[in-house]
DNA sequence: GCCGTTTTCGGCCCGACTGTTTTCAGTCG
């Protein structure tokens, strides 16, 4: 079925204003028009009800940065799926212009500039003019410039998008393990979104703490990981390294680490609201320190040395980087009431791994015995249902086998203890993949979608619906089956998912698997709100994977979650006991 | 275009690097 062109949701609606704000750019208007439409995007992007809700009830007003204009937009994009200002926009910039914004390097002067002498309007189009030295004939454009914005293409075309988190980490490790070697420095760490967690990851940001950079610079540009330099200044350079995937370092004195790794970790949003609460007590803070307004010439700071000092200067408490992302974090600092975040250390035992019986790698001791070495009190294995014909699923004689070989481990390992369990696929008429009296068997049933992602929303929604209702079932896996950079989501109601976990006490996974993070971050609070329960799991196929739960309790972190809503930082007894379901 | 414990008008975070410049605009994060 189509969708419904006519009614835009919210991503549709925050992309035709995140549109609005490059056209006005481009049409040279004030930029903090510009601004204000990119921060309503934004604010839409966070809201978890539907637009036509909030509009229905009167209540547009109460999005931050959406005013008279911005909330007559939006109600057009709603109703008829165009709005009149963008229309006007796009009659009055030409379309190609967009285009060239996309490439890095190429802002809205650049772009106006192509395009006015060259009528240039295709990264094509402007990749031939690069080359046949069209562009330097243009002001305040010379071979250098030509070059970059050749380089920049290039990069465009091998880029694949941004990075999942583990591929991140495992190039930002090498590149800090690279700088401790060659230069002995002890301040030096990761910072970003990567520090706080992102699902995904456009660049790396390094921070370095010393007072002399140049040696630090020169290590960094001659990495062996790197395969282009960007640029390479005295105390800010930047690196392009296998996969177009960037990294920047920024050396400050120490003195001002504190400063700059609260800089440089961001979000700029969470930065920019620090600032603004800095101001008004008539205060400065920028990457070297925290001042009084004109102090900062005299390099006398009130605080720059750590975090924690900075955010205290400001009446606040300490915020985790997974918060940072002005969604209500400052406030709750502010009123020392921000929770008390479920930690790594928290979790007692993995829910959802795999062995070398279906698509995973290592036999059950060696993934049991991990887990234990982990400190884990047990660990489920949740090999797939027999549906799923490419994953080799437990046929019932080998679900019998599993049953002795778990009983004969558990006799050697205890206390630790395995659960048998299974990833039990939905099928796409809704029914579970194995009859209930083997369903009833296991200790622990995860259901899970693997096929027929395209079914309509409400096929779907029943369909997940139901499995969650079926008595047996004590967990749903992945709730939304999205990978990262490579499947969206399937069309389901999370909010009807989430009331029917919430009722039946079925509990919903956080899968840390890095092309996952499902339950997404954003639906964390919701269904926290709404009385579900959560686990927290690995997904791993291999004993290194069980090092994804991490991943897993740094998205229920981004999600505002405390240990209490999590049902693995129970121990097993506890955890059992604390399922509603017989 | 939005917003208010300085303000209903006049601000809006702040600084580094690059390239093309004799002092700065453009871009980025």
């Amino acid at each position: 079925m189509p969708r419904e062109a006519l009614h835009l949701d919210n991503d549709a609606v925050a992309h035709v204003l995140d549109e609005i704000a490059d056209l006005l750019e481009l049409k040279g208007e004030n930029v903090f028009r510009a601004v204000t439409y990119r921060a309503a995007a934004r604010s839409i992007r966070d809201l978890r009800e539907p637009l036509a809700e909030l509009i229905e009830q009167k209540r547009l007003k109460e999005i931050p940065k959406v005013g008279p204009s911005v909330g007559e937009a939006i109600e057009q994009l709603v109703a008829t799926g165009r709005s009149i200002r963008h229309e006007e926009l796009q009659a009055a910039v030409p379309t190609g212009l967009l285009t060239l914004l996309g490439v890095p390097g190429v802002g809205p002067a650049t772009a106006r500039a192509i395009y006015d002498h060259l009528r240039i309007t295709t990264i094509d189009e402007l990749e031939q003019a690069a080359k046949d030295g069209r562009l330097r004939q243009l002001p305040k454009i010379q071979t250098k410039t030509e070059e970059n914005i050749l380089k920049s293409i290039a990069a465009l075309r091998q880029r694949t998008g941004r990075a999942l988190l583990n591929e991140a980490r495992a190039a930002a490790n090498t590149m800090l393990a690279w700088l401790r070697q060659e230069t002995g420095l002890e301040l030096l760490a990761i910072a970003g979104s990567l520090r706080r967690f992102r699902e995904t990851i456009g660049d790396v940001d390094i921070v370095a703490g010393s007072d002399d950079a140049p040696p630090i610079m020169a290590a960094f540009v001659r990495a062996p990981t790197v395969e282009r330099i960007l640029a390479n200044g005295d105390t800010k350079s930047s690196v392009l390294v296998a996969r177009g995937m960037q990294i920047d370092l920024r050396v400050v004195p120490p003195r001002s680490w504190g400063a700059a790794l609260l800089y440089f970790t961001g979000s700029k949003e969470h930065n920019v609201r620090l600032r603004g609460i800095a101001l008004k007590r008539k205060l400065l803070l920028n990457e070297y320190g925290l001042y009084r307004v004109g102090a900062e010439a005299r390099g006398q700071e009130l605080a720059c040395a750590s975090e924690e000092e900075i955010y205290a200067a400001l009446e606040m408490d300490w915020i985790p980087p997974e918060l940072r992302e002005d969604r209500g974090e400052v406030d709750a600092a502010s009123r020392h009431a921000l929770p008390a975040l479920v930690a790594v250390g928290d979790i007692r035992g993995d829910l959802h791994t795999h062995t070398n019986w279906t698509d995973g790698r290592d036999p059950l001791e060696t993934m049991a015995l991990r887990a234990k070495a982990k400190g884990y009190g047990y660990l489920a294995v949740t090999d797939h249902s027999p549906g799923l014909g490419m994953t080799n699923g437990l046929s019932l004689e080998r679900v019998q086998a599993r049953l002795a070989e778990a009983a004969a481990l558990n006799a050697k390992l205890a206390p630790f203890r395995i659960l048998v369990g299974t990833e039990v696929d939905i099928r796409a008429n809704g029914k579970l993949d194995y009859p209930d009296d083997v369903l009833a068997r296991f200790d622990i049933v995860t259901a899970s979608v693997h096929s027929s992602f395209s079914q309509p929303r409400d096929q779907m929604t029943a369909r997940i619906v139901g499995a969650i209702r079926h008595p047996l079932v004590t967990a749903l896996s992945h709730p939304t089956g999205r990978l990262l950079e490579r499947r969206e989501p399937y069309d389901v109601d999370l909010a009807a998912v989430i009331a029917a976990a919430a009722e039946t006490g079925t509990r919903i996974e956080i899968n840390g698997g890095p092309e996952r993070l499902d339950l997404p971050d954003t639906w964390i609070p919701r269904a926290i709100a709404n009385g579900a329960t959560l686990v927290a799991s690995s997904d791993a196929h291999a004993i290194e994977e069980l090092e994804w739960m991490e991943l897993a309790v740094a998205t229920a972190r981004r999600g505002w979650a405390t240990p209490g809503a999590i049902a693995n930082t129970r121990d097993l007894d506890a955890m059992l006991a604390s399922r509603k379901k017989a």
